[in-house]
DNA sequence: AATGAATGAGTATTCATTCAT
DNA sequence: CATGAATGAATACTCATTCAT
């Protein structure tokens, strides 16, 4: 049984990787079953079709990302560092917490997998928001202004920043305590 | 030949619309080819292959997202009304400026096509830089920051908030002057 | 237009002669457009797939029995003549006229073409009929029973006949009109 | 031994009702399995392989055939009542006593198994020779015909009327003893 | 002896591309 | 120039068979 949901866990892990780096359409089954050093036919046996590897490997994505999220919010820290965490995570990731990049593929993903992972996208909010919450209990947040807003700007001016530097490699840009800072006091002369 | 160059936009035309509504590899030449009003091997007079097709139709998209910003960078007004607009535009289009949607497309553009659009990239950030210069030469921004990060929250921000709306059509969400607001003077308590 | 017609019945012809050799699940698609001397592809130009060309070729075959039945009824001869033909005829072609060989493969057949093929089977049992009226007129074939049933005996007969022929070559039959005598007058003692 | 021979039996009787069913092709040898009540490695410890279950249900589906046969050939009764017992029979089974419906198969069993089979089919015709030879003897049948052909006769209108009744349930047919007389007494006008 | 998880050979079907008209 | 009929390379999926337990 236990071997069960390791091979299981290895034919993700190879489509995970595939998937990824090649798309679905580029990724053929048997890549997936060679990588995850099994036969074409095991991977029918433990799921549906490629399509529904696919969906399951969205989902897994998915919950890592939340599961990353749900410890950074649980730490016994303060606010500030809390995002610091936040940010470094997300820039060692290289890749965005915004889930969004998953949603790129909505054409490839099913109905009922799309559902759900919006559902998660909700989750995801609601954890940062609460973070959020927290910066505001320490007076350091300001009050008048829905979690979920501020919760907006931090996620997308992170994972921009991180595209960004992804992007124009050849630019060097290392402000990251410059951006973090922009985020507190916005860009307006006082 | 002014017929030609007709026929060609007809089909990247037709090719643009699939290709948003169901991605490349459910895109059929042959329904580009009805949508164009052509027949399926004109495409082959017109284009490589299907691959250059889709390469230029991202190159299209991409050249009008350019086109519209820089149309706003050349308006005669104020760097906030400008700021205005450029949200606004966006919002009503649906859609991000921040191009980065057709990055995600990687595994399918073509390396040459995807250095064409990181270098448009650059042009859009370019752009934006120059609003927020003139924002500087106003003395509305502050003037300690390299434009790039600033382009950078704003950009990251406002599509952010755009795929909030659009995922989370349910939860009312019509802050936009908030986020605005919030863009200027941060979230920290002063 | 001609050229369409042609090619079709190409691989109708090339796919009845497999699918009478080899049966339908023995024979590739791939051999089907080798031997009509078509592409694999051009198939599905003319076909919905591979069980439709089946079907198709049953209903082919089930038309040509029914032409040469037709045709012997609309003879201008008497019902004996008419008979003795048909027998012959069905000799000649080693298969039998009932049809339900082809209904043998009943899990193969789709259900619409199986009631198509029933539909024939009537026909054919009309045709038959027919040729007993003429009997019935002639006074040669007794009034008082049904031509159905008389054609039930005639066909079943006539088919047995056959296929003992054809099972037994080592055994020589050839009581080919003792068996035709037996019809009109049975095996009862007078 | 005995659990042996058991367990052998049950995997051909779930083969013969589900290739009666299904066929050959449709019937996956887990379900067999299944039916039988036995796991699908199982059934290799008992059969070479799927093929050989197939030969064998039809030889076993054949020798039952002919058991009914001899054990109404060997009944202390007339020719006539005989005969009787057999149509009825074989009405009753609703299938044919010709065997040559299994013969349909022709691509799916192996050759050694046809020649089983037309052995088979030689063994039937010769208990229902002896019935007909008990006629002749009773002196009911005619004397001057070989009995294999009336035996051909009386198989094939048996065999055809059966079909036609299931055929084409909705016109009633149901001319069980005129069958029967037209066979004793021919079609033609006396 | 009995099992069923693992396997991979085998095949129908799709669709970008070609080229004769 | 324009076309679309013809093509076959490419690939997901099935299922009989094996073999470690």
């Amino acid at each position: 049984m236990e071997d069960k949901k390791h091979k299981r866990q290895d034919i993700l892990k190879s489509a995970m990787a595939l998937f990824k780096d090649k798309g679905f359409h580029n990724t053929k089954v048997e890549e997936i079953a060679l990588g995850a050093g099994v036969g074409k036919g095991t991977l029918y046996e433990y799921f549906e079709n490629k399509q529904d590897i696919f969906d399951e490997t969205c989902i897994e994505y998915v919950n890592q990302i939340i599961d990353k999220i749900k410890n950074i919010s649980e730490l016994n820290d303060t606010f500030h560092n809390k995002l610091l965490i936040l940010f470094n995570e997300n820039l060692r990731m290289e890749s965005d917490i915004t889930l969004d990049n998953i949603l790129s593929s909505k054409n490839i993903i099913s109905e009922d997998t799309i559902k759900a992972i919006i559902g998660k996208i909700f989750e995801m909010y609601d954890l940062i928001c609460g973070i959020i919450d927290q910066g505001k209990e320490e007076g350091v947040v300001l009050n008048n202004i829905r979690s979920e807003i501020i919760a907006c700007m931090l996620v997308g001016t992170m994972s921009q920043y991180i595209r960004l530097k992804s992007n124009m490699k050849e630019k060097e840009i290392k402000e990251d305590d410059v951006i973090f800072d922009l985020l507190y006091k916005g860009f307006a002369v006082k």
